[in-house]
DNA sequence: CCCTGCCATACGTTTTTTGTATGTTGCACT
DNA sequence: AGTGCAACATACAAAAAACGTATGGCAGGG
């Protein structure tokens, strides 16, 4: 059964007229007549009473009739149903983020991809940064965001929000009092520092950042996976730390945040997905991803020439 | 959307496999790529990812798998429904008939039916024999069962059972003891008769056997539309009346039933219908009503030569 | 009785689909 | 790392299907 003679036939037995219904089709009077005598050889059956003059429809033909409509219809729907997985507007996106995610990057990405995409399902899974990889590769979650730079061969990445980073010191240290702190004064200091799987990214900047600074930083190691949990060892008097600018926030008594002189350090908040990941949700979930990255970038140039701006008068 | 693309993605999609795919659907590769293209290209979306080594279905593409098995599972529905209406297995029909089509027409025939043709739904009304007429012409009823003859160009009719008549005589008549009653000894009698337009067919039949005999009845002309009514009219003494012989099984006090001498005088009970009707329904309850005059005409045939060969014995 | 409207048939033409041969790419195996 | 293989894409010619024009047949109305 083609779905060209079901439309014939549906034109046709509304019109119940093969002239007039060609003229709608816009094809001559035979080829429908022959479609339509096609369409019966196919069924077996007999649609029109060919009445000599004019056609009426068959008890059977008025049964096709009313199927026939529902299937346009059905068929409709699922063309539009289709398009819309398609394009992303319509499907389901498991995330999995740091829980720091949720101060600067995710909100925004969220309410932006939720007004644009209102039917797409969001499953938001907070976890450890190491869960994120792990539970991209085994596909439980399409998206992570969590610190920067990240390597995997399988896996893609995109910054959203960069930040400096800032010392923590515990509020009796000696250089509490100072506004702004030489990192080389801390090379004697103990680093509260996570385990490179931990946190791949801070791990790498921090170590970079006093590379760069001509001292390699004496680390405490633990298996920490919060910032918060670092600011609450250096409260605890154990070390000092380099942590986001955005922890200024989190006010924890007994430490104190200082910006570094000179060279500001900074580390990236971003997404990551899996390379492999083809699905019109992810793309259009990281084009807004993309969109907000690009927001907040304009954000901070602009923040910065004011900033020089304000320097200059 | 073309039902033949539609199918063919169904295939790959089951084997992801175009190569296995193309097998299955008896035609080679190449075609079948370039038409799985073509309905991406309609629908402005990819259904499968091309990773190289092998094909995987997006999610649009999981979606119309899933709704396109669901459509062609409606389109056999439909082709199916639409056959079995065709050939008459389901559908319904109106019956218009005469109480008397009650005794032995109407049981044969609607067993036999519903027997064959369970899914057909049957209207069943009691009527007199005008309006089965007019309801037929009025399309109320498609078929209808009363004595012919009867003739309208519109309507065509197929006798199913012929039962001979007899004469009733009220009990206190002169006739009434003798065995068998002689046509022409009734000539100076008063006929209970229906009005031509009311049982065109028995008065028919009792005009036209009273010619052969030799006289015109005189007729007590009064609105009867029953048989058994005629019955009633003899028993009160007003008339004699010829009636069917199954009239017999219909005993009532004051009358008795006679045989006529010689030839005997016979009604036809038929099924008439309008002419210009082509349902399927209708051919396939004709077709049984033929089968079932044909039995009983062969019942009679039996019947008549045991009768024979009982009275050559 | 002819004329007109309507559907069916015949046949040449155009469009669509298919088949064969070949190219390209990624994976596996040596 | 090179090679072979499996799998999908591309190119073009052949086959099939659909279409348009011209024409026939039939029924109802002037």
């Amino acid at each position: 059964m083609d779905l060209r003679r079901l439309r014939y036939f549906v034109v046709a037995a509304e019109e119940l007229n093969f002239s007039r219904a060609a003229g709608r089709l816009r094809i001559a009077q035979p080829p429908l007549s022959a479609q339509i005598k096609q369409l019966e050889n196919e069924l077996g059956v007999l649609l029109f009473d060919r009445t000599g003059r004019g056609v009426r429809l068959t008890d059977a033909g008025y049964v096709l009739l009313e199927e026939a409509r529902r299937i346009f219809i059905q068929l409709e729907q699922t063309a539009r149903m289709v398009e819309r997985v398609g394009s992303g507007q319509v499907g389901r996106l498991s995330l999995g983020f740091v829980p720091s995610a949720t101060n600067e990057v995710l909100p925004p990405v969220l309410y932006e991809f939720q007004k644009s995409f209102p039917e797409v399902e969001l499953f938001l899974h907070e976890m450890m940064p190491d869960q994120v990889v792990q539970r991209l590769h085994g596909k439980q979650i399409d998206v992570g965001f969590f610190y920067l730079p990240f390597d995997d061969s399988a896996l893609d990445t995109r910054p959203v929000s960069r930040e400096p980073l800032v010392v923590a010191l515990p509020e009796t240290h000696p250089l509490a009092t100072e506004p702004e702190i030489d990192l080389r004064s801390l090379e004697r200091e103990p680093f509260v520092l996570p385990r490179r799987y931990n946190m791949p990214g801070l791990y790498g900047q921090v170590t970079e950042v006093c590379r760069q600074a001509g001292f390699t930083p004496r680390p405490v190691q633990k298996d920490v996976w919060l910032m918060q949990t670092i600011v609450g060892l250096v409260a605890s008097g154990i070390g000092v730390g380099l942590v986001p600018c955005s922890l200024r926030n989190f006010r924890r008594k007994g430490v104190v945040y200082k910006t570094v002189r000179g060279l500001s350090p900074t580390v990236e908040m971003g997404a990551i997905w899996r390379r492999s990941d083809s699905s019109a949700v992810l793309s259009a979930f990281l084009s807004i991803v993309g969109e907000v990255a690009q927001l907040a970038e304009g954000k901070r140039e602009s923040g910065r020439s004011v900033a020089l701006r304000t320097a200059e008068t």
